[in-house]
DNA sequence: GCCAACGTTGGC
DNA sequence: GCCAACGTTGGC
């Protein structure tokens, strides 16, 4: 199983609505880079991704599964080559992991989070995901 | 194919 | 509100 980290600003989509969602799940839309896609389209059904409030909060607030892997955008133009995965919540972190936390973790200093801050779909390890999930209290 | 201009993301 | 990073566009 591979692990992710998927970027949303909460006044767009905020991890209570992913939650409200329930186990039906909601597509991931919107996503317009190329290397984002090319991680959307790497997803498999059963990867973990965490979910990450961008700009608001910054901080990591929950855990998803990916239940339906990569498929045409519907808000994109057909045609186009954007993609959307299907997410559902898992569990939120009891204690949100803020990006504060992140960058004074030396452990942490290679995530893409902070080597490529506008890269809003990225891959996480194994070792920063066992970490990131103990400092959120899991 | 290069590069300047411009737009967007996202932290501060 | 500012600005750095970075992706995209368009002229040459």
């Amino acid at each position: 199983m591979a692990y992710w980290l998927m970027k949303s600003e909460p006044d767009a989509w905020s991890w209570d609505q992913q939650v409200k969602k329930g186990a039906k799940g909601e597509a991931w839309t919107g996503v317009r880079n190329h290397s984002a896609k090319l991680n959307l389209m790497k997803m498999k059904q059963g990867d973990r991704a965490f979910f990450y409030h961008s700009n608001i909060g910054k901080e990591v607030v929950g855990i998803v599964e990916i239940i339906r892997e990569h498929y045409h955008d519907p808000t994109a133009e057909p045609g186009t080559p954007w993609v959307v995965v299907e997410v559902k919540a898992v569990q939120p972190l009891p204690n949100p992991v803020p990006l504060a936390a992140i960058k004074a973790e030396p452990r942490l200093a290679e995530m893409a989070l902070l080597k490529q801050s506008r890269l809003s779909v990225q891959p996480v390890t194994a070792e920063e995901w066992k970490l990131i999930c103990k400092m959120g209290g899991l």
